[in-house]
RNA sequence: GGCCCGUUCGUCUAGGGGUUAGGACGUUAGAUUUUCAUUCUAGAAACAGGGGUUCGAUUCCCCUACGGGCUACCA
């Protein structure tokens, strides 16, 4: 009988969650799927002083913005709970008096600010096997003293006795074999003077009670793997220790460390998939999808970041994506976040999405933007006539937004130097033709538009960029004749006549 | 400082004992598009260094360098 695949995510809620988090979610959430397993989501509240409001919403709403539903969490339920390890406090302290009972833990008494103390006298300073001896602990005193003090109340903390010239070994499905000696590793905290477990605890005993299989995490937790490993070991099981992946970092552009909340105002790039705004500072930081990335193509550019599936594709679905990932081709090393490409990946989904699929995002891009004078119908239209030309949605608003609105302003400097009369005359007489003319198709109003500009013995090339100002403002957008196609006939000449006047003063 | 992890074009990466070391982003040049974008073609651009092992190493091993992570009653 095969054990159902159960991996989890378990954030703190201490702010934004950032792309680093984003990814390691993915990949959870991937691993699950593909394997039919269960994607379970933990938030690892454990401490309070650090807890920031409205940061499990957050959580919450990248999530749900990512496409990623989580299988058990505090919202959705499930058979493991309570999902949120503040409302587990009572479970964790068993687990680390039976630590003490067995020998693998001791009580500590030693203040945070002793301790702070030690730290500033000596260097290096640690609770480890070579000082502990010399700090008050239950090691020190006699057993009943120390069971007297906690009786009375005594502050206290439970620390892990780490052991003496032991080599711990695991498996990690990234980097394979990884070993460290136990007597470089302290004596970790597992319990807090106040009754919450450290991270420490927290995760063996919650992935032990929640049946984790496999256990995803960042690089910079590598360390303190050896903890973890002892602690499945002393508390008897070791049999069901989940298997170690520890994800490669994503670093900062320049190279100079991991990627970190504050380096999207440095570097001008989102670091949040949605807007965090940090309840403390009211500070605003950029998301990815404020920014107008699609889901699509944060998802894809996420899972390129030490991922690939060994050929040339880079364009991939979610659905893709569970197909196809795969461990071991993980990357093990850190990989620099690269703006320009994430966009391009944006940018390739936006070429590829339907109309329809953009229609709601580019709605409120637009709408952001104060445009809102359009049907669904038109907005359609427009959007596979510029799509091509955007590689953010908010794009859409320059590349979009004088189909719906007639420019108020002129790019004055490619049509002054040569404005004449003879141009004059040919638009107006063009919007008459159009007055009385049929208004069927652009190619159709491309053809009479030439005819009538060679008639007049204008380069039609002279008489394009003029009437490309007149209805778009500028020079850019599609094709001239799909925009006054789009606009229609009424509009057009309109805008013409409206055009007409402004340019009058440069002949 | 100590411990751990890593290192292929500027960036993301493929590859793997004998290859013209492949792709993508970006970049350069050109073609197409009577704006711009798209598209297409071409170009520049990498195995950190030193020792082994081997007929042969970018690939395997060791050392060095460099980069990163951790070193809290934070996660």
């Amino acid at each position: 009988m095969e054990s159902t695949v159960r991996v989890r995510f378990a954030p703190s809620p201490t702010g934004g969650l950032h792309i680093g988090g984003v990814r390691t979610i993915l990949f959870n959430y991937l691993f699950a799927k593909q394997n039919n397993g269960k994607f379970i989501l933990r938030i690892e509240d454990t401490d309070q002083t650090r807890f920031v409001k409205g940061a499990e919403d957050y959580i919450y709403s990248c999530l749900d913005w990512c496409g990623i539903k989580a299988d058990e969490s505090t919202r959705a339920g499930g058979d493991y709970g309570p999902y949120r390890q503040s409302e587990r406090k009572s479970i964790y302290r068993q687990y680390a008096e039976q630590l003490v009972k067995s020998g693998y833990a001791y009580y500590a008494f030693d203040t945070s600010d002793e301790l702070e103390c030690k730290r500033q006298v000596t260097e290096n300073f640690r609770y480890d096997q070579n000082t502990r001896q010399t700090l008050r602990n239950s090691l020190n005193i006699p057993h009943e003293a120390a069971e007297n003090l906690i009786k009375e109340g005594a502050p206290h903390v439970i620390r892990i006795k780490m052991p003496k010239d032991e080599q711990i070994h695991f498996t990690d499905m990234i980097r394979g074999d990884v070993s460290f000696s136990s007597n470089d590793v302290d004596d970790k905290v597992l319990l807090k003077a106040d009754g919450m477990p450290t991270y420490h605890l927290a995760v063996v005993v919650d992935d032990y009670l929640m049946k984790i299989t496999h256990a995803f995490r960042g690089e910079e937790w590598l360390p303190s793997a050896p903890i973890h490993i002892l602690l499945w070991r002393y508390l008897g099981w070791a049999a069901d220790m989940p298997q170690w992946a520890h994800l490669p970092l994503i670093l900062k552009p320049n190279g100079n460390g991991k990627l970190s909340k504050r380096d999207g105002e440095k570097f001008g790039f989102p670091v949040y998939p949605i807007n965090w705004i940090d309840p403390a500072s009211r500070k605003k930081a950029d998301g990815f999808l404020e920014v107008g990335f699609l889901p699509e193509g944060f998802i894809n550019m996420l899972a390129m970041l030490g991922w690939n599936d060994g050929t040339e594709q880079e364009i991939f679905s979610m659905d893709d994506l569970i197909a196809k990932f795969s461990m071991e081709r993980i990357h093990k090393g850190g990989a620099k976040f690269d703006y320009e490409k994430a966009k391009w990946y944006n940018q390739e989904w936006i070429k590829i999405s339907s109309a329809k699929r953009l229609l709601s995002p580019v709605k409120d891009a637009l709408n952001n933007a104060h445009i809102q004078d359009f049907s669904d119908n038109q907005l359609l239209s427009v959007i596979d006539l510029v799509k091509e030309r955007c590689v953010l949605l908010t794009d859409f608003v320059e590349q979009g937004s004088f189909f719906f609105k007639a420019p108020d302003k002129y790019d004055t400097n490619s049509v002054k130097p040569k404005w004449n009369d003879d141009k004059e005359e040919f638009f107006k007489a063009f919007a008459d033709e159009l007055k009385s003319g049929e208004f069927l198709d652009s190619a159709s109003l491309e053809t009479n538009f030439k005819d009538l500009a060679t008639k007049k013995g204008l380069k039609v090339g002279d008489a394009m960029l003029p009437f490309r100002i007149m209805l778009v403002g500028g020079k850019f957008g599609p094709q001239v004749f799909d925009i006054a196609h789009q606009i229609g006939k009424d509009e057009t000449i309109n805008r013409i006549n409206q055009a007409l006047e402004a340019f009058e003063k440069y002949k």
